[in-house]
DNA sequence: AAAAACATTTTTGTCGACAATGTGTGGTTT
DNA sequence: AAACCACACATTGTCGACAAAAATGTTTTT
């Protein structure tokens, strides 16, 4: 899924994209030295080019990079999972809070009706909500706060990370129907314009789903 | 003063300081537009030493760049410094919250003394505490919070922006001996391990210096 | 005279080469 | 045999030049 940001227009921009995207996916192993010669090679481009792709990614906290040593993809730990998930708690609540507030009566109707297709799917058995459903949805939420900070964190930072954990480390699970429901007290609150338990419950809710992926973990 | 980060090794680096210093404490006036030949020359440097200085301001969000275009120092506008404290709220409330749990007791001490410092010198009737003083005990519970990308999304990122607005648009005022008392009940509430306590202090307190600052813009 | 089309100039994007730094190897010394 | 130094190698950092795109100014057309 592309988030809704601007097309890659230079050629900065398409390598950082694949590049990032390579990583991502799992398809340059996390925590593996990036050679900027060899990428040059790989992606056809001038050395400038990754090493600027490169200091995008350190901006993302998707590689490492040390002065005169070079970059590295970041490790995967159990440590960081739970990290990562404190800071989207953080944010994501704070989104949600500002959402109740700041979104139209027309985006809330929109969200319901994402929200109705997705129990449909979910009904007929299709287990596709977890990926791309639950990120639609949590998409439209941070947009409705009409944070820029919180939005360009969120998405150019955090949730590529995410991703990262969800791929690797094979998270499709459970938490189907669980996570729906909780989506929909969110959105009631939202359209109840009850800041204060917006924000509560998306806070709730990322807790729970962080405890899913923890167990997994052990 | 400077965060505890590495120093500045490469030229690059160096560049990127200075150029963000000087962007933040007005020499380069916001809402201006960077011209890479223009720095290159006024820095001494080559322009690829520019271009990834201003890549890194982009990251922090001080600079917006359209490509094929050019960069433009970020204008300070009363929606936008609403926005940053939003941000600032949510992520220091989570710091409070995790440095409740995560810092040591020796951490803890020094954090009171620093405290006991500050009194005594606002007793002294040196205004000296809001700048430095106030950075510095939220700089430790930061730190304190052992979260790698809240530390850097708040010290790389937020922290830049707010000090640009408190110096652009000259803020120093009263708030010194209030500010203080909340500092103590946030630090009460860390030493009793109290995290859900020192959360809701942190984004109180945060949330007064907020309004404290808005009526200032009116 | 206003607007469109073209030419010019300036600015950004990209590249290959050179310089500086870190790393590893081999040899020497104790 | 272990520690240390020196040298060569590989990688990153920096630079100036060229290519491409946008902005500006001029001419042409209606």
């Amino acid at each position: 899924m592309l988030l809704g940001n601007e097309k890659p227009v230079t050629a900065a921009d398409k390598t950082f994209i694949l590049l990032r995207d390579d990583i991502v996916e799992g398809r340059i192993v996390a925590g593996s030295k990036l050679s900027e010669t060899e990428l040059s090679t790989k992606y056809a481009v001038s050395r400038a080019i990754i090493r600027e792709a490169i200091n995008r990614l350190e901006a993302c906290h998707i590689v490492e990079r040390k002065a005169n040593v070079g970059a590295r993809v970041v490790a995967l730990t159990p440590q960081g999972l739970i990290e990562l998930y404190q800071v989207r708690e953080s944010l994501e609540g704070m989104a949600a809070r500002l959402a109740a507030v700041n979104m139209t009566h027309e985006e809330i109707d929109d969200l319901m009706g994402l929200l109705q297709r997705h129990f449909d799917e979910v009904k007929d058995g299709q287990s596709y909500y977890q990926e791309a459903g639950d990120v639609d949805f949590h998409y439209r939420i941070i947009l409705g706060s009409k944070n820029k900070h919180l939005i360009s964190m969120l998405f150019d930072g955090i949730y590529h990370l995410v991703r990262m954990y969800r791929v690797q480390l094979g998270m499709a699970g459970p938490r189907v129907t669980t996570a729906y429901d909780e989506h929909k007290h969110i959105v009631k609150a939202i359209a109840n314009r009850d800041a204060e338990l917006a924000e509560m419950l998306m806070r709730r809710h990322i807790m729970y789903s962080k405890n899913s992926i923890e167990a997994k973990l052990s």
